[in-house]
DNA sequence: TTGTACGCGTTATCAT
DNA sequence: ATGATAACGCGTACAA
């Protein structure tokens, strides 16, 4: 079946081919008459144009993309709305990318800015242990979100920007709350730890938190996820604190880091029988809105996500329009008491 | 910046443009060792190939798409991961494309069905009430997963194929076991009641289940979720119950018909200071992963989204391949007894 | 095994 | 205001 293309149309009406590329494209230089009357034609024949050509001619997109590593992490969905919203405001189109936890999303990134003729990236999620010779070859500016520290240490600073939280420091607070309410069995339910990652920076607020109070922690409290299924998801979180129940470890708190592990963690608990928080504490990290409605709802350190987002779009057209080079933005997270931390008692 | 092209590389190493574009896509009548050269200069100059000029060549793409509106819904979620592991199995690419609330789907589809020379779609969400104008204009087959009864009054059940659970019976069993439990007092959180969308058929069922047994339903207890925020959110079936709350009308049981809505109503009520499923009994519909974690974990109208999921795959393979034409697939919903019902007090 | 040349469907440039 | 035509970057007959 011949696909029909804009020759058929141009033919039909009887025009040449470039007028009826004006009509499509809102050109101003056109007869109204002549365009109303393609524009019939088009709907009639059910003509649809070939993006992939498009894209091929045109040097001008305005449009940005967000490439997102882990579909069901509702933080991202969160962000991704904010970003949706920010991108159409500033009349660009927005392409949601996401990437399979085997993929590199610099090489998606890679392909897609040619593909597409983005003008800027937006990262949500991943490791990015990206080597750097990788890397510089994408050409358009890219922002790391909510993944801000962790990309420091192997790239030129210079080269990217970042928007994001102190994760360490603020699993440091979290964990501080817990000691303060008088903790110090309190169990820690980590996104692993060996890799450079989101969940190791975290893990390490935990450690900071006991060594400033001068208070040791226990090792056997220290559990990581199951590396073969999806670190950020309830299974783990209720697999991985089922596990800690069954060793027999005493503890009074457990600390997820982060709230859908936390919800996992939370039903592994409740099952086994204790009560929240009554007879265990339970805290989270990241602030979902899920948190807010389980029961009960998670204390949780809460990251900003609205105005990461908003600042993430904003600071990648500054980038874009060339009124900056490049920034490294951290947010604070704020303590969000709700009902799932007690007192030891 | 001029973009570095095939013919770049063709010309640094010396040899013909077929002969990269063989070494890239694996072509067999090529030289291993001149093969080897050219993928290392690709790999030195970073060289990425452009999808766009591909994708307008191509005629073989060996990929199919499926359409999500809805990014939110975890239901989709878990029946996307299916679909991505049965489709790579048949050795295609997925195109996974997300849908605005306001965009139409017939419209992407046929744009990207252009773009990306895809064999097939697969929807998932959406009300579907598509003139068969537009929709015929589709050439490639495809599958209404999770809507089927919907569709099939507009358009020609042999234009298209749909893979669903009969929603209206379903939701009547759902409310017979309320009844069952003695309740007669019971609302229901409804996402719509006005246009014909899976909402609707269950709202159906509701009304079904009470005329079946002759006992009358009170109108009053049926509630719609607000139109202008998310129909299938927690927010919504929160501020749903809320509100039915507020109004003071007795209820022994609420069933909202979609599980991420009870989750929502549950936190109204339980703010409210009612005891679940003591005071009021709570029942969803799909049987999401999330209902099994909450607490009390959601009594729910299963869908079986591995077997459908599985199957919409199979059945668009079979229709790609020509095994079949089209067919239409009704799967059966379970039961899932959970914690937050209980028998009237 | 390799290279040349054409065409995919569109937009942009330049005439007219 | 409109039309002809040259790219855009790649795959693929076809020739060598």
């Amino acid at each position: 079946m011949p696909e029909i293309t804009i020759k058929d149309i141009a033919k039909q009406c009887g025009v040449g081919i470039s007028t009826v590329s004006r009509a499509i494209n809102n050109h101003p230089d056109i007869n109204p008459e002549t365009k109303q009357m393609i524009m019939d034609v088009i709907r009639e024949t059910g003509f649809v144009p070939n993006n992939s050509a498009r894209n091929l001619k045109r040097t001008d997109a305005r449009s940005i993309a967000v490439l997102v590593k882990g579909i069901a992490n509702p933080l991202f969905s969160d962000m991704i709305k904010v970003i949706e919203n920010e991108t159409q405001r500033k009349k660009y189109s927005l392409v949601l990318q996401h990437v399979e936890y085997y993929e590199d999303e610099v090489d998606v990134a890679l392909e897609l800015v040619k593909e597409k003729r983005l003008r800027g990236i937006i990262f949500l999620g991943g490791y990015f242990l990206h080597s750097e010779e990788k890397i510089s070859n994408l050409k358009v500016p890219y922002i790391f979100s909510t993944v801000g520290t962790l990309v420091s240490e192997k790239l030129d600073k210079a080269e990217y920007s970042s928007v994001s939280v102190d994760d360490r420091k603020e699993s440091c607070a979290m964990t501080s709350y817990l000691l303060e309410l008088g903790h110090r069995d309190i169990a820690i339910i980590s996104a692993e730890s060996e890799i450079e990652s989101i969940g190791r920076l975290r893990l390490e607020g935990y450690r900071d938190a006991f060594a400033e109070k001068g208070i040791p922690c226990r090792e056997e409290l220290v559990r990581c996820v199951e590396e073969e299924i999806d670190h950020f998801s309830m299974e783990n979180g209720y697999l991985t604190t089922k596990r800690l129940i069954e060793s027999g470890e005493k503890f009074t708190a457990v600390y997820a880091t982060a709230d859908i592990l936390a919800i996992g963690a939370s039903r592994a608990l409740l099952e086994a029988g204790y009560r929240i928080p009554e007879d265990v504490s339970v805290a989270g990290f990241d602030g979902i809105e899920l948190g807010k409605y389980y029961n009960p709802a998670i204390t949780t350190m809460k990251q900003p996500v609205k105005e990461m987002a908003e600042t993430t779009v904003k600071l990648l057209f500054d980038i874009i329009a060339g009124r900056k080079d490049y920034e490294h933005i951290v947010f604070p997270a704020s303590l969000e008491v709700r009902e799932s931390c007690g007192e030891r008692r």
